[in-house]
RNA sequence: GGAGAAUUGGCAGAGUGGUCGAAUGCGGCGGUCUUGAAAACCGUUGAGGGUCACACCUCCGGGGGUUCGAAUCCCUCAUUCUCCGCCA
């Protein structure tokens, strides 16, 4: 949530950026600023009327004491007025509150003013593309395929028993998948992450605090009978431990690592974009999540790519490195990095992971903000970034390195698998 | 799941209808003293709205109610603790 202060002060400039977007704010902008004037002046008529009615009521206790029961009784008529008053300012100012909120909120982030205009994934600019893309002839097979030759992953078992998009992983698929995962963890701890194991359900007000919902209500699975939601990625819970947190400047940045599972409806997606591996409704993701100073937010941003580039080297995976245009760009993104990393059997690039810094958007939302040296209080900064989502790079790894004898496992990879070879 | 108790500022903990945004202690910050530190002493120390700055308004787990007036009374929800039941 943009805030209406920055609104105010810097018209000109949200219109011109959020135009990359391709968002037209005018309107909704001057609309805001409008209802803004308004809930001011009422907010200041709501505030007179209360501090005439507490002087009253301090009056009356006075008359009371010393017994004066008329005088008291005649000014109680006076606060009976001012009460009416009051009850029917709160109300409109409560109305125009949620008015100007419901406005706001449909703004999205200001994007950096390094992300390029662009209308679809299209205009996305490649801005790295690294390691070699294997030549694998005629018989390669794409993944889905190796995974039941080999045993390791079987969808039609998860079928029987869940549904689709639920997989089951055995032996050592099974085992790959743990090495995967604490592979990613270790890495992130060397890193300096502090590991957090987070519940993998949220309340309502988790939702809200990292913009789930309202909107992608549809998108996550619902526990109705005790109103909590299965959380479609670790940010959800992580973020959110800092709700309504002011920290002090010291604690900054703030580091923090998760494994997951991560659950997402995926209402409406279909074809080839969500065979095997390539979409599910469960998968496994380790997600870092910082928090950080204003100044330091873009700095900070770097490192997160390079730690995803590292990991992604590691596994020795040819990828490339988008820098999301504005029509690509989530709602609540200011600059966002895709990464991508080359299936060669399906022959395409599969997005394993996302680094975004939202700025303070969300920590307006979730009022997370932090003491400055000088005792002013300030919004933070959040970033979070996948590092890793397992299933499309278990995918590429699959395709990739299949040989006649099976398939090879990265070399940075064997320690965790015990294993060199899937066969 | 059943019964009972509780929820106050960073923490501990007073406050049961009137000037309480809230005693006191600890912690934090600033200062005096000191070569420096500790101790001691003095001052300061929640958040939001509003203002050039004040004034002023709101917030004592969340929401609602009673009252001229609520941290204090009532209702409701959430959370925590104790006992019982069940259980990885």
């Amino acid at each position: 949530m943009l805030q209406i202060n920055y609104l105010r002060e810097n018209k000109a400039e949200a219109i011109e950026r959020l135009a990359v977007k391709n968002f037209d704010a005018s309107k909704i902008i001057d609309q805001a600023i409008e209802l803004d004037n308004l809930r001011r002046q009422t907010q200041n008529q709501l505030d007179e009327t209360l501090a005439e009615a507490n002087n009253a009521s301090r009056e009356i206790g006075g008359f009371f004491k010393q017994g004066m029961i008329n005088e008291a009784n005649e000014l109680k008529l006076k606060t009976a007025e001012l009460k009416a008053q009051s009850r029917e300012l709160t109300e409109k100012l409560g109305k125009i509150v949620s008015d100007l909120k419901e406005l706001i909120i449909q703004l999205p982030n200001i994007p950096h003013p390094s992300v390029p205009s662009g209308n679809s994934d299209a205009d996305n600019e490649t801005i790295l593309q690294e390691g070699k893309i294997p030549e694998l002839g005629d018989k390669a097979l794409p993944h889905w395929e190796l995974a039941s030759k080999y045993n390791i992953i079987d969808f039609d078992l998860g079928s029987k028993v869940t549904g689709a998009g639920f997989p089951f992983y055995i032996g050592k698929g099974a085992k790959l998948q743990r090495a995967l995962i604490n592979f990613f963890l270790d890495r992130a701890m060397e890193a300096g992450y502090t590991e957090i194991q987070p519940p993998l359900m949220v309340n309502e007000d988790s939702g809200y605090g990292t913009g789930q919902l309202p909107d992608k209500e549809g998108q996550m699975y619902h526990v109705g009978i005790d109103n909590l939601y299965m959380i479609p990625t670790a940010e959800v819970p992580i973020t959110n431990i800092y709700r309504n947190v002011i920290l002090k400047e010291g604690e900054l940045p703030v580091k923090n690592v998760a494994y997951s599972q991560c659950f997402r409806r995926e209402a409406g997606s279909y074809g080839k974009d969500v065979r095997g591996l390539n979409r599910l409704h469960q998968f496994d993701k380790v997600e870092i999540v910082q928090i950080q100073h204003p100044d330091k937010s873009y700095e900070t941003l770097e490192v997160m790519r390079n730690h995803i580039a590292s990991l992604i080297q590691d596994l020795e995976l040819p990828y490339r490195i988008l820098r999301l245009c504005g029509g690509d760009l989530s709602f609540t993104s200011a600059l966002t990095f895709d990464f991508e990393v080359y299936s060669a059997a399906q022959k395409r690039w599969l997005e394993v992971s996302s680094v975004s810094n939202f700025e303070n958007f969300q920590a307006n939302r979730m009022k997370l903000r932090f003491k400055d040296k000088n005792g002013k209080t300030r919004q933070a900064h959040t970033l979070n970034g996948s590092a890793l989502a397992l299933p499309r790079i278990v995918a590429a790894l699959l395709e990739n390195n299949q040989t006649l004898e099976g398939i090879r496992i990265p070399e940075a990879l064997v320690p965790y698998t015990g294993f060199e070879l899937i066969n």
